[in-house]
DNA sequence: CTGTTAGCGCCTTCAC
DNA sequence: GTGAAGGCGCTAACAG
């Protein structure tokens, strides 16, 4: 079922079907409604592979991140596929499960696979040869949640939140309080929370800003608990994201304390699974949708300029304070 | 950066390079290796647009699924993902949003992006539209979590898995048990997991087997608070889903209830975040990730037949009840 | 306004 | 074992 096909039912050249398809304006209304009655009854669909062959478009938008077993970026790339979808734009998504290696296969895969752009979650955007081979490439590209001076990013300010947020704990009278975060070496995001906390920290008047860098998520909640375990346990838990807010929630509880009476704990994500909890969760939330609409929006921008984004094209998105139920005064 | 340019480099024709990268075994391994050098050194790709157009093959699996917000297909999507990568395929999801006119659009999105075949979670199998015409296409498909005679299918019995559960909060001694359902119309998985209580109620010699459909998930915090406000009020939930039997325990709450010392809640779905909360969901637990990974297996056996598949060739996967912290006795 | 035609990059017979 | 050539389906000049 091809334009040919079309064309031979409907008694015209293979050039008006495609207008009738392309340029519809550049058709005799009648002869278009012919076309597309014989197209309609023929079910003909124009042959993607072949129109971006043709064009050297593709209309499709690869995407890059780290898992979907995260609600941050699963909301991110619902945001990503309701934008793409609007803009007439499919996606191509590559999980990388925070594996360097796997950062390059799909930069690799996604390049041969002709997409006209890619929305990305890095590791780290200063060291990742998967961004610099796009870079190189030539194709449009967005970095989300990352941060880099060099890179179109479209993120929230991590640092500014998380000081803030240990603002707000310090105002409620927290002295103790200690930073839980994933594997710094995995992303910039924990790196950056962690400098926010530090800085927050000393705003504050805290000497000392703890961590407890969690290596694995599996052993997350035993970690955490370990921690409150021993003498002179924080009041309040800072962590680096939902998920980990949640579990040191449940870590509390097997320490025998409650949230937020006995500790206080707080997330950073906005994950919308936070709010529907009990209690419900304090966080930093970030606009998680919209980064993903954002990202399309810029890359569709670029992309129609044929040009690669310039690093300052960036957008920083307002992040804000879900005041939930897990803090309380100290 | 063509074949061409790689061949005119390497010296030979592009019948060679082209055999380098798809039957190795034909070449001599002398000028294989040198042809291999030229391409890496060129950065050459093969053209997948090209590739298809050629080959009828895209070596793309087309994903129809409700949203990404729910975990439950955000896990089952990363197992599909997980397996299309590893045989070499690629995957271009949408999501419906649980609306039939978006099902037919993706559907129709997918066909005409020349995808080998589909896996789709529909909304109702017996009267999708957007199935029919699959089916009439000819491309191979797979139903994930539906259930149906006439289509291949990737599921768990979900109705005899909400049977065996209000067994087990009969044997805990609860005697008003009340399920909370999304709405029937917008999913088959609603609609089995309902005849599974209504067969679990009687089995348990509990003659009512009372159901709040709750119509939106925006209001179903509030719902099920009005529920348990009531006199007479039940001393177990069963929930169709997760999510919902996360608000449930949210509306305990709000209602004064604990859970589950005043009131027992069992999910259905098993999404992973259940297993962090406090208290830990007791729920049915699907395979979701396998789910996922079995529907792309049977779906590339299909396309390397190029045989849809048989309506019987689908998969009842195993469930098992998680036993959490949400159900007690009576 | 419509038709003819030349490729887009690749794979695959068919010769050699 | 290697090369030459046709054509997958489509769009965009260019003619008419």
């Amino acid at each position: 079922m091809s334009i040919q096909d079309v064309a031979r039912q409907a008694g015209v050249s293979v050039a008006t079907v495609s207008r009738v398809f392309n340029l519809p304006d550049k058709v005799t209304p009648a002869t278009r409604t012919h076309v597309e009655q014989v197209a309609q009854a023929l079910g003909y669909l124009p042959n993607a592979s072949a129109r971006t062959l043709r064009t050297q478009r593709s209309r499709v938008i690869g995407v890059v991140l780290p898992t979907l077993l995260n609600p941050v970026f699963a909301e991110c790339l619902q945001g990503i596929a309701q934008a793409a979808a609007a803009g007439g734009y499919a996606i191509l998504p590559f999980a990388t499960d925070y594996q360097l290696a796997q950062e390059d296969r799909a930069v690799h895969l996604l390049l041969a696979g002709n997409v006209d752009g890619m929305i990305l979650v890095v590791s780290n955007p200063a060291t990742s040869s998967a961004l610099q081979r796009l870079a190189e490439a030539g194709l449009p590209y967005v970095l989300a949640y990352n941060r880099h001076p060099e890179h179109p990013c479209v993120s929230v300010d991590g640092e500014q939140a998380v000081a803030e947020l240990v603002a707000h704990l310090a105002a409620l009278g927290h002295r103790r309080i200690t930073m839980v975060s994933g594997q710094f070496a995995a992303s910039d995001r924990a790196q950056q929370r962690w400098r926010g906390f530090q800085r927050g920290m000393a705003a504050a008047g805290l000497a000392d800003a703890p961590v407890l860098e969690v290596p694995f998520v599996e052993t997350a909640v035993q970690d955490v608990t370990a921690l409150l375990q021993r003498p002179g346990r924080p009041t309040a838990l800072v962590c680096s994201n939902d998920l980990l807010a949640i579990r040191s929630i449940r870590a509390a509880h097997l320490a025998g304390l409650a949230v937020p009476r006995d500790l206080s704990v707080a997330g950073f994500d906005g994950i919308a699974l936070g709010e529907d909890l009990t209690p419900m969760l304090s966080t930093v939330a970030q606009p998680n949708a919209d980064i993903g609409r954002c990202s399309v929006q810029l890359l569709v921008q670029a992309m129609a300029s044929g040009a690669p984004l310039a690093p300052d094209a960036g957008l920083t998105l307002p992040h804000h304070f879900r005041t939930g139920e897990s803090c309380a005064s100290a």
